[in-house]
Order: structure tokens, then C-alpha cells, then sequence
DNA sequence: ACTGTGTACTTAACAGTGTTAACCTACGTT
DNA sequence: AACGTAGGTTAACACTGTTAAGTACACAGT
């Protein structure tokens, strides 16, 4: 295993024992057994370790929905399967989720597209399932790529509250997450009134 | 002007200028005028401090969203203008906005209740809409209070994204905030189908 | 008038942070 | 044999949050 890959193996047990908070360059040289210095050689800042790391959060984030997804199931169905895989996968895997959203590198603006191409296939295989869903006349929606990033902001942000422990203690988490997500699917269906 | 007020204040002024995560103990305490110390003599802590400023942003979010509700629309007319000051506080104070979400005092789970009952207030005020929509047969809603916080964090999941910046360039801000809006509005309401 | 107490602040220090400049050393190529 | 370079090192800079100990001063009780 390259040094490189060392660091990064190393920045990972970090990130899922405390939190990306707690990673520091000279506590991941340690137990890599070099210097602070040397990780310079392999990455230009912290802020690049930390991004190959939120990389690899959304490659599996990725295979997670990939997962998810029954072929055969209509896509209602298959749109909350999508919901409750991702927000499954956050709440059992809190520390590599933050950290996808939580850092924020500085030249983030200009950031290479090239590095999030991954995230833009997760997005598209969303936007997949709703574009189906709109031929068979089951969702109503304009354009199914911006439908695909409100859905997926909407469930991060039903996520993020709970945490960020910002959910009010009378509210029990299962019953909140439920809700949500029904709401949320429900945003996008067309609904029939029963005669 | 107390001590107390003036790091307060010298501390949002960082805030605004350099975001939360430049605030630190020295430079609020050189633009004070005083040594780092003296800063522990009014708040336990960093967190604390923080937590002031948390505070004041959640209350000043309130009193936005309270301005924005007009008390002789309907509820639908009203969600959506809710949502809507919502969006517009956190994209114009970023800054302010983000401190509330960013901010994750360590005691956090055991953090006094009474801190967090004006953003409770604001839960309630968004919670009568819900409940007087429902009263009208025009939202389709179980608990109203965990509709309310369903809402709220759909529509920070959507700020998120965007003060993130994780929104896809090919995607227009505007059209994304204001399709986001349409389908979380429409999750909540009972449509019918116009035979 | 003298002593004591408490408040509000300071200085000095600890242990950590990201990052850079300068240096060293071993290996592969010419 | 000489050179260049890849991959590491040490030392240092300028920060960070936080604590222990010390100081200066106002006020109260005797």
C-alpha cells in the first residue's frame, strides 16, 4: 500500500471513530507512522485529503441507492426505497455523511467538475426513476433534473435535522422520518381524488 | 455597553464580515480591547459564545418569517410566503443562517430547553397555519407539529444546497428555489383533480 | 484607618492546529 | 562517477482554545 493510500486508510478509521472534526494532519502522520509534512507530498492541503475522503462517502452513498432500487417496482416505489436508502445510510453512517456536506473547501466554486461526476450519476439515476414515473403519468413534474436535486435536498435536509440533533424531544425520530418522506414523495405525485 | 454586549457584538460583526469559522477567542478579544481570558468571564466557553450568536440569528429568522405572514391569506398563500422568507433570510445572511445549523455545541443533547424555545416558537407559528389549513380541508397532514418541523427542514435541506454550493451549474438558483418551493407546498396539500 | 472579600481583568503557559522552507538521503539514469 | 529527483525529515511560524495564577481596585465590616 502507496503512503498515499496509507493516509487516506488511515484519515477514513479517524473519520469513523470521531468525526471529521477531529481529523488533524499530525494525528493521521502518527498513525501512519510519518511526519505531518510528508502528507504534503501526496495532497496540496487538508482540504484535499478531506475531499478524497468525501469522495469515497459518495461513491458509496451512491451504491447504496444503486442498491436500493428494484427494477421491477413502480416508481412511486421505487422513489421511496430511494428516500429511506439514503437516509438510512446517513443515519448509520453519520461521520462519512457529514463530512460530504460539512466541508467546504475554499476554492470550492471552482472546483474541478470532474470530482463530482459521481454525485452527478446518483443524481441522474434519481432522475431516472422520476422521468419514468412522468411517462407513465404518475408524478407531476417541470424538469426532472431539477425535481431530482429538490428531491434529494429535501431528504438532506430531513436528515440533517435529526443529525444535528435539532428535532424537538417530543417528536420521535421513526414517526418524524415517516412523515417526511411521505410528504416529500407526496410532492411529486399526481393525486387522484377517489369519486 | 457591558463587556458581555460588547464581545456579542464585536463577535457578530466577525460573523458577518468573515463567517463563523473565523470567529476566534484572540480576535474577538483584540477588536474588544481586552485579553483572550476575559472572555471566559462571560462565557463558559467558545460554544457558548457561539451559542449567543445562535440565538440572536434564530430570533431575528422569527421575526422575519412572523413579518411575512400575512393573517388574511389563505394557509396555502401563507406556507408558501413563509417558505419563501424563509429562503430569502438565508440567502441574504448566509452568515447568520448557517451559524444556527453549523454551530454543534458538544453538551448539545443535554443543552437546556429553554435556550431553544424561541425556535420553538417559530415551529409553533409555522405549526397554527399547518393546523388552521387542516381545520379547512385544504392540507393533508397528520400531526401538525411534526408536519411543521417536516417543512422546515425540507426547506433547509434546499438553503442547504444551495449555500453549499452543491447545486448542479447546469441548474438556474431561481428555478431550482422556486420548483423546490411548488413541491414541498404540494406535499402538504389535498389536490383534486379538476374532473 | 485597616483589614478582608470579591470582581474584573491580566500574564504566562500548555497543548494543540495547518503550513512552509530548508535539508537530507537513497535510487535510477546518463 | 555525477546528477537529478522522489520521498522523506527537522525546525519553525503564526495561529488556535483553554487554564492557573497573579494583580489592581472597589466596597464592607470592624
Amino acid at each position: 500500500m502507496s503512503l498515499r493510500e496509507e493516509i487516506i486508510s488511515v484519515s477514513r478509521q479517524l473519520l469513523l471513530k470521531e468525526g471529521f472534526g477531529k481529523i488533524s494532519m499530525r494525528k493521521v502522520a502518527r498513525r501512519a507512522d510519518v511526519t505531518a509534512t510528508s502528507i504534503y507530498l501526496h495532497f496540496k492541503n487538508k482540504d484535499e485529503l478531506l475531499l478524497a475522503l468525501v469522495e469515497e462517502s459518495i461513491l458509496k452513498l451512491g451504491s447504496e441507492l444503486k442498491a436500493a432500487l428494484k427494477p421491477d417496482s413502480d416508481p412511486i416505489e421505487q422513489l421511496k426505497d430511494l428516500a429511506n436508502a439514503y437516509i438510512r445510510y446517513a443515519l448509520d453512517n453519520p461521520q462519512e455523511y457529514e463530512i460530504i456536506y460539512m466541508v467546504r473547501p475554499e476554492e470550492m466554486p471552482k472546483y474541478p467538475k470532474e470530482k463530482f461526476q459521481q454525485i452527478r450519476k446518483v443524481y441522474e439515476l434519481i432522475a431516472e426513476v422520476i422521468s419514468r414515473g412522468k411517462e407513465k403519468h404518475l408524478f407531476d413534474v417541470d424538469d426532472e433534473l431539477i425535481s431530482a436535486y429538490t428531491l434529494w435536498a429535501q431528504i438532506h435536509g430531513v436528515v440533517s435535522v435529526v443529525l444535528n440533533k435539532r428535532l424537538d424531544t417530543r417528536i420521535p425520530r421513526e414517526k418524524f422520518l415517516d412523515q417526511a418522506v411521505d410528504h416529500i414523495i407526496q410532492g411529486f405525485v399526481i393525486q387522484k381524488t377517489p369519486v
